[in-house]
DNA sequence: CGGTGTTTAACCATCGATTGATCACAGGCA
DNA sequence: TGCCTGTGATCAATCGATGGTTAAACACCG
């Protein structure tokens, strides 16, 4: 005889009261229409009997899911991981459990993702790498599904985002290599079409001016992903035009190692040659050769936040988009030194 | 008007045939009971409607959900990055959802794990890093729940999983180091409660006899987790005996890392003081000071195995318990180098 | 043409929980 | 005593899909 699991009738019939009492003391919404004697016994019966209820039941016929998902572009891109125990140990707290959804390799279309959550009634998205016009978000917004965008946001600031601040990001990595003593500076930025490339950039061009340095437009490319090959190519393209540097400011942890990469192939040697910065300070790179100097963005508490987010918008769609901006600060190692003991980088 | 979710009272009505014929053309189970003109008109309307079966309702009925949990413990690990990605991809492919657990920091016991799977009734679950003796598993199959354990094994060779060749693996490491001419081994290993801690440490005892190597006591600890400290903290361990060893095999590229710490520490350098080996080849490994020389696992498709064995078990619960294992191969970096230039160990 | 056998599709109860409508009953007040 | 009010619990419909059972339609045959 299989020990099936208790229902709601169970407990009612246990109780000698009608399910929809104990339906009604067993969310707190409605507790207060029951008389507090009964429903402190039925809660003491229904915990007797361990009672759960049915998310699946109670989903269908109140269109919730307790089920969010988290779209994200590769799992195996380090920044991730961090973002997404975040998001899964508050949801989980809450009572949520999260789906996820690796889009990147996916052959469905973002489309059809959407598709899947709609016809499992998830009750809300996570989108960790939206672009900066990026058609899910629309289709978000048309379903009335909770959205929350994290690491990046889109143009319409309408949206729901936890991000961090690239300004300030952009322009400590900037002071920091200018201390050291640098003037040429090159930058290797992101994708124009991601609100961190974008921004990053903007801000890059802005505060050179701000620090009175050169603009030298074959010193500044930006990358066509945030990938370690496309940060080596990107940088491969800089050297090219043979021009002096001594530092260079990525967008992104990945875009620094692909410098890395471009820097060993040139026999030069970072940080002796040219210095390197990166952007998120993802796991581990306080151990690559050299460990990377960067932008520490608290990934953790990025996805805890996006959770809350979530959690608040759920309750209350109709409330106004917040976007919560969290402050990065310079983590110091050793891809960046002073330019005096530079020599330059010659061919 | 909200243009609600054609559902398949609307198929139906449109077909102007009962729901229920509907559900049997959709269901290819029972498609034969309906004759073919119909099914195929049906067809067609319900792809004209834009029509989805909706799970909740439909797992409702038959107790199915086309959810399955993956269980791990550290998605900040790089090592189960690729797995869950390997396991989600595959079984997206099959119209299945994967929801993450992440059992690390999860205040609730790995039992509240399973209940709350049950309660929403999961079909099935992936289980990355379970212990020799875990309880979980025995929960699942007290109850029924297929699972497939992935990375390690449990004792109880009963249970479905996806691991790979441990023997082969400290074999290889082993032979490799001692191709470079290494004869005094250390070995820092893993949790003896996990199947891969208890097998590699086993296997290297035995391989030490099998190559004709000492065995020395003093050169073999088994560190707490498998953790950058724990490693650090073994070798920390082994070198206050001030015995003389050129090489360290690791049962784990995390312990390596760890090493490198505890080599460092001492003013000594690896590979020309003391040779390095890690197990896993996790991403960046090649990264890191030196690049570590490791074994090589396939982890996404470990990830993929592991999928396609559960989708086989749910389909047929009462089908043999297979145990897959893949072949881990050697990577050889620049971690480990031959001892004939190494000065020993002092202190 | 009536009887039997076989498809084919409709009917309806069901999964478990929720909720608007409804009823029972106690107490208050004239 | 009779009527009203309000609290507290029950009734019954519902969410969407499914599947065992049953009815209808049709073919076949003596």
């Amino acid at each position: 005889m299989v020990k099936h699991r208790a229902n709601i009738k169970d407990v009612a019939s246990r109780a000698g009261v009608h399910p929809s009492t104990v339906s009604r003391v067993l969310n707190p919404a409605t507790r207060s229409m029951v008389s507090e004697d009964l429903a402190a016994e039925i809660t003491r019966i229904a915990n007797e009997l361990g009672y759960r209820r049915n998310p699946l039941a109670s989903g269908l016929r109140t269109q919730k899911s307790y089920t969010v998902a988290i779209v994200i572009p590769d799992l195996t891109n380090p920044v991730f991981p961090p973002i997404v125990r975040g998001v899964e140990h508050t949801l989980d707290a809450h009572g949520y459990n999260a789906i996820l959804a690796d889009s990147g390799s996916k052959q469905r279309s973002e489309k059809g993702i959407i598709e899947n959550m709609k016809a499992r009634q998830i009750d809300g998205l996570i989108l960790a790498a939206a672009r900066r016009k990026d058609p899910i978000v629309n289709d978000c917004i048309e379903e009335g599904i909770p959205l929350v965008l994290v690491n990046r946001t889109v143009d319409n600031h309408n949206v729901a985002a936890v991000i961090n601040d690239d300004e300030l990001g952009i322009e400590l990595a900037l002071k920091h290599l200018i201390e050291l003593g640098h003037r040429c500076i090159a930058y290797i930025g992101g994708p124009q079409n991601t609100s961190t490339g974008y921004t990053r950039y903007r801000t890059f061009l802005k505060m050179l001016k701000t620090f009175d340095l050169p603009v030298d437009r074959d010193l500044i490319v930006n990358a066509k992903a945030y990938t370690e090959p496309a940060g080596q190519a990107a940088l491969e393209h800089i050297m090219g035009y043979e021009k002096k540097f001594t530092a260079i400011l990525t967008a992104n942890d990945l875009l620094a190692l692909g410098c890395y990469d471009a820097i060993n192939e040139h026999g030069l040697n970072c940080p002796m040659d040219i210095s390197v910065t990166g952007f998120n300070d993802m796991p581990y790179v306080d151990r690559f050769n050299p460990p990377l100097t960067t932008l520490h963005i608290p990934l953790d508490e990025l996805g805890v936040q996006a959770a809350l987010l979530l959690l608040e918008r759920m309750q209350n769609p109709g409330a106004l988009a917040k976007q919560i901006r969290l402050a990065p600060h310079m983590v110091i190692r050793e891809s960046t030194t002073s330019p005096a003991e530079n020599t330059p980088p010659n061919k």
